[in-house]
DNA sequence: TTGAAAGCGCTAACAT
DNA sequence: ATGTTAGCGCTTTCAA
């Protein structure tokens, strides 16, 4: 490889290559130094960091990342493993993984994506390879088979979602029980007393994805408390199945006078088919989703709505990471409160 | 640092840390012998290369990726930057991006997520620390503020989307003009001969994101050569601007059968409506969609349409960096040619 | 408050 | 076909 000190531009990748050395000589120090004004780890007098952050500046110097990483066993990489098929409602795990990116860079780290089809293999390859320093992992099962190769690698991971047996493995996630128990008191409370609960589709019930069983639980029981007639019906989120949910539900029951809808697809679909049924929003009934902002202000009328934290789901996971790595304790769920936002799907019961 | 020869597990991040001297001791060869076996660079005896193989298994040898690195000036990750507010589908990005990751792996790179709102900076960054190789661009607009960013450092990257100055740098995307020919085609061979394209928010057009204002281009002028009636629309995706869009086309040209529509959100709702203004479909009017084919399935009928190939377009962006990488040219769009699925919303005029 | 220098684990000449 | 070894750019003792 050519010597650096003939000032010729090097023409690999990337580029100029600076090193901490060339920002050592431009400001007259020793290498030591340079890296100690960057990390903060021993005291440096306030001329000497100004005339480094100067020489820094001067050059574009950006350390290696690579270098950093052997020298240091840290790579500021953060590890998010996304399922391929997922339960969630996509553009929530989108936003999820933003928020997550944008919250990582607030402390200097990077996101790594990892698909789930990598399945257990991948975590073991990056947390092996000291490619990333800590695993994010979205959309976790009940039962999800990478909770034991999390605990074996001993590596800081946190879950979003709500598995069964997180153990000491922190997890952050919507409290979806009382989503759902929130969602019965509303209804409760504009005097409807026949409601229904139209959900995700069966086979996510089957793979039994704690988020839609426990809003499931919260509802069915609060309504129970509250006296209510309550029924629950899956949906998979095409129209002809949004369609044949509602038609059993009003057949089976036509008082039904209230709806909780925890379906991001079906929810246009429910606003379009009681509209074609010639039922009035929110004069003859009222309807709660529990779904990001974006769906319920784009049905009309606009829905009363539990909303999604994405952003909070993203930030806190990082949070937790970051105190891990740093480490704090942080075992057990944090379930975040839902939220209830009422807009004009929902109104008193007129009888 | 504690030695390693003493046997004694490290209580790092890593945990148990073997490296590749490790392997070497134990199939009793060198340590260029295990890397030139992994890499492949030079050749190595079949009797060798088992010992080497061996060792690794047993010793669940993992290269450390900074060390690679470093001594190799490639980190073999590939950086992806996803804008934070988007003009595209966010199910589509996501496919996209997973498809990035799963071809990514194919060849041995990991992704590594950017959010748009690093801006220039946050190629800039991941350039000069090494941290990347290659860059992947989704959701380019017209004049994008990366492109002089990319050229500058002279770093391979593929852009998803079509700029106007894309110049030397690659690109890929569906034909969205040609998508728009289809259509008008597909209208006109069923005898429509009055026709409206119903297209995404106007503030997209406003932008200039390319393929908003390149179907409608391709649509109006084979409708044209076809010698259809031809309208266009923008339609933010709420339901009241849907129903505004279509009363307005249905009032001013009343002989309207045919419909193109490339907006996932509207998709749905047009249906409905059309449902509810007694329009058939496929009898009194065709709808043609530009969606993926989630959204045609779950609508009902389900949609004959142009799928995006949102799968085609993050392996083939992946191929092009990887191309880069190894020093083959790839310069120019790559426009991947629509196709169109005949489905149950279109069929021949009804007079 | 600062400097010198020994690694971190790997790759790629340069040997043989 | 294989071994030896000099770095890659950084962090972090150990010294001063």
């Amino acid at each position: 490889m050519p010597s650096r000190d003939d000032g010729s531009a090097q023409l690999t990748g990337r580029g100029a290559v600076v090193t901490i050395a060339d920002v050592a000589e431009r400001a007259e120090v020793s290498t030591s130094t340079v890296s100690y004004a960057l990390s903060g780890k021993r005291p440096i007098s306030e001329r000497t960091r100004e005339r480094v952050m100067r020489a820094i500046a001067d050059l574009g110097y950006h350390p290696h990342a690579g270098a950093r990483s052997l020298a240091s066993s840290q790579s500021n990489i953060i590890a998010v493993m996304v399922p391929l098929r997922t339960d969630m409602y996509v553009p929530v795990i989108m936003e999820i993984l933003m928020a997550m990116t944008t919250a990582a860079r607030t402390y200097g780290k990077d996101i790594l994506l990892l698909t789930g089809d990598e399945g257990t293999d991948g975590v073991r390859r990056v947390a092996a390879s000291g490619l990333a320093d800590a695993a994010l992992l979205m959309d976790v099962e009940l039962h999800d088979e990478r909770i034991p190769v999390l605990r074996e690698i001993s590596m800081p991971a946190v879950m979003v979602g709500l598995p069964s047996e997180a153990g000491e493995l922190p997890c952050v996630d919507l409290n979806f029980e009382a989503a759902g128990e929130v969602c019965a008191d509303h209804l409760a409370d504009l005097g409807h007393d026949d409601v229904a609960l139209i959900g995700v589709s069966a086979s996510v019930y089957r793979r039994h994805t704690g988020f839609a069983a426990r809003t499931v639980t919260g509802f069915m029981n609060r309504a129970r408390e509250r006296g209510l007639r309550a029924t629950h019906r899956p949906c998979d989120g095409t129209f002809d199945s949004t369609a044949g949910t509602l038609t059993r539900i009003l057949n089976e029951r036509p008082a039904t006078s209230g709806f909780v809808i925890q379906n991001e697809e079906a929810a246009s679909q429910l606003m379009s088919l009681l509209r074609q049924f010639g039922r009035v929003v929110p004069q003859d009934v009222s309807v709660v989703a529990i779904c990001p902002d974006q769906v319920a202000l784009q049905s009309s009328p606009r829905l009363t709505s539990v909303p999604i934290p994405a952003e909070e789901m993203g930030r806190g996971a990082v949070r937790l990471a970051i105190m891990q790595l740093s480490g704090q304790a942080t075992a057990g769920a944090t379930l975040i409160p839902p939220r209830l936002v009422v807009r004009e799907s929902s109104g008193v019961r007129v009888r």
